[in-house]
DNA sequence: GCCGTTTTCGGCCCGACTGTTTTCAGTCG
């Protein structure tokens, strides 16, 4: 069946072809279907079951639209998007790619020049043929030049693995709150809204002294190239390519500086929609009357929902998918915070083989965190070099008793990290399987299996009573390797049916369940999920945290997260499966 | 192209920066 995903991809290349077509992103039909791409994306249902007018009914989705998605699903292509191919042949396309060059220069470049490829536009640069164009002078040809040169460095459709990117801005934030006029820093954008990759790094200073911030900017050791420079805005460069914004504003507008540059740009478009609707403007200076500019409100994104009467969104659910009618309704889901996590059931110490904290260090770090359980999961036997024998599980359970003593206030289990093997089945025996107190399964092999297959394996798993929870469940790594093909729905349903956990995994490296996946199982009654980091160091326990920004993008419920349960409660779930 | 308890037609978010301009178009976010 066609997914949801294929079908925003084919409405996706529709709009980059509208695009050229129309002129301008900003096109009304362009952002149009660009709310119907984002429609379909975060449908908790598949499109391709739905019939036009059932389609229609989809807020973003009209009759256009819904017959073009049929036409798709139908017919494997659709005739307008065809038709646009002849227009603006994919070569064409490649040139949108090349930062700033937009669809006006474009167009004009090949109605001028002829130029319909990027290898053709470097021919008519080297016969300095722009120059003179409409609005094209030395200036404009030489950065189009350079630009080009670049290209695939940190071109427009770069994206950097969040954990890349957190890493940059967390040093970036660093500096510049140490600054001596700076009053708050916030990193914005995509990484705030928490996304897997990040295209560039906004960062908000509130600050008196805007130049002082600027130069202590440009002058940090990470910055290669300085690419745009203004009284209130710099953009820069690092020598690897990516792109960092920084933007001072008075410490009175901060609320609304970072509220504007986390976006999602939908998510600014509705809120200024409905800013207007209540006589208000809406721009990252503040919120103000139309009429007068009386400042309603400023300093705190609080303040700001507040004043258009929405519940406070947090940054992760910003995505203008339906967040704003939700907290219009007071609707939102109950979101989960880091601090209601009381448990931590995935965690490794040298035991495992690529584990590089030793136990007693991996517990002392859980029970300084003051966490209420954890459970020790050291790799199954199956995984070769990493996996415990069940004489190494016997002699840590040892160490276990011993480390349950010098921690009472922590419940310490003994578990397993099982692997799935290719036809669903796991490490030791059913009889040994038993003496855990908790198995998280994963896949670590075989990632290039059909859909089918993937689900099988993974409906099997979960059929085991000793499995607790699905580990990892696509196994992807950001920016690597690509998570395996599987039946979502399928696994969700038989997750719910079973009893068995699906593990929200903390690691920057994977968010996985992948947070568009969880935004598909809003609804599926039953199901349980469980945040944990997937810690092989003491450092890797903040993973709690980012496995709870992941949880809260695919609005998972609190209630639905089995380690914010007291630890009795927590242990009658695993018990319900295994009984 | 989508949307609508004041609209089925006429709206559709807002501003910074750059390079080309002598007041603005294009791009970007």
């Amino acid at each position: 069946m066609t997914s949801n995903a294929d079908i925003a991809r084919a409405l996706q290349e529709l709009v980059d072809l509208l695009v050229l077509a129309e002129g301008s992103k900003q096109a009304f039909r362009v952002r149009a279907y660009e709310k119907a791409v984002a429609a379909v994306q975060s449908l908790p249902r598949e499109a391709a079951e739905l019939s036009a007018a059932e389609l229609e009914r989809v807020p973003g989705i009209g009759k256009s639209t819904a017959a073009k998605i049929r036409e798709y699903v139908d017919k494997g292509s659709i005739a307008r998007v065809t038709e646009l191919r002849k227009r603006f042949p994919a070569e064409m396309m490649e040139l949108m790619r090349i930062p700033g060059l937009g669809p006006k220069t474009v167009v004009m470049l090949r109605d001028r020049l002829g130029v319909t490829s990027v290898e053709q536009l470097k021919q008519a640069i080297a016969d300095d043929a722009l120059q003179g164009l409409p609005g094209l002078g030395t200036k404009s040809q030489q950065k189009i030049a350079i630009a080009i040169e670049r290209l695939g460095l940190h071109g427009k459709d770069r994206r950097n693995p969040i954990a890349e990117a957190m890493g940059i801005a967390s040093l970036v934030v660093d500096a510049l709150a140490a600054l001596d006029s700076v009053t708050r820093v916030q990193y914005c954008g995509s990484l705030r809204r928490f996304r897997e990759t990040i295209a560039d790094i906004d960062i908000v200073v509130a600050s008196n002294s805007p130049q002082d911030v600027m130069e202590s900017f440009i002058s940090m050791s990470l910055v290669a190239e300085v690419i745009g420079h203004g009284d209130t805005k710099t953009s820069v460069l690092t020598a690897t390519g990516l792109q960092i914004d920084v933007r001072v504003v008075k410490p009175s507008q901060f609320g609304a500086a970072i509220l504007y540059f986390t976006g999602s740009k939908q998510h600014n478009i509705e809120l200024r929609q409905r800013s207007i609707d209540q006589g208000l403007l809406l721009n990252e200076y503040g919120l103000e009357e139309t009429d007068g500019g009386k400042v309603v409100a400023s300093r705190t994104e609080a303040s700001i929902y507040k004043a258009l009467d929405l519940d406070y969104i947090p940054p992760e659910m910003r995505e203008g998918i339906g967040e704003i009618e939700a907290a219009a309704e007071r609707q939102l889901p109950n979101l989960i915070d880091v601090g209601d996590l009381r448990g931590d059931l995935h965690v490794h110490s040298t035991w495992s083989g690529d584990g590089r904290s030793s136990l007693d260090d991996m517990v002392a770090a859980a029970a300084g965190r003051g966490l209420e359980y954890i459970a020790i999961t050291e790799h199954g036997e199956d995984l070769a070099i990493n996996g415990l024998s069940r004489d190494q599980i016997a002699a840590e359970r040892r160490e276990l008793e011993r480390l349950r003593l010098d921690y009472p206030d922590l419940t310490i289990l003994s578990g397993s990290e099982l692997n799935i093997d290719r036809h669903g089945n796991v490490d030791y025996d059913p009889d040994f399987l038993e003496t855990f107190d908790w198995c998280v399964a994963s896949i670590h092999t075989h990632f290039d299996l059909s859909e089918a297959e993937q689900t099988d394996r993974l409906l099997t798993a979960m059929e085991n009573p000793a499995v607790s929870a699905i580990g990892h469940l696509t196994g992807r790594r950001i920016g690597h390797r690509p998570g395996i093909e599987l039946n979502a729905r399928a696994v969700f349903e038989a997750a719910a049916a079973t009893g068995t956990a699906l593990e929200i995994n903390g690691h920057l490296h994977r968010l996985d369940v992948p947070s568009d996946l969880l935004l598909q199982a809003r609804g599926i009654e039953g199901l349980k999920f469980v945040i944990s980091t997937d810690s092989h160091h003491t450092s890797e326990f903040a993973n709690l945290e980012w496995g709870v920004h992941n949880a809260r993008r695919g609005w998972v419920e609190r209630s639905s997260v089995i380690n914010t349960l007291p630890f009795d409660e927590f242990l009658e779930f695993v018990n319900r499966k295994r009984n």
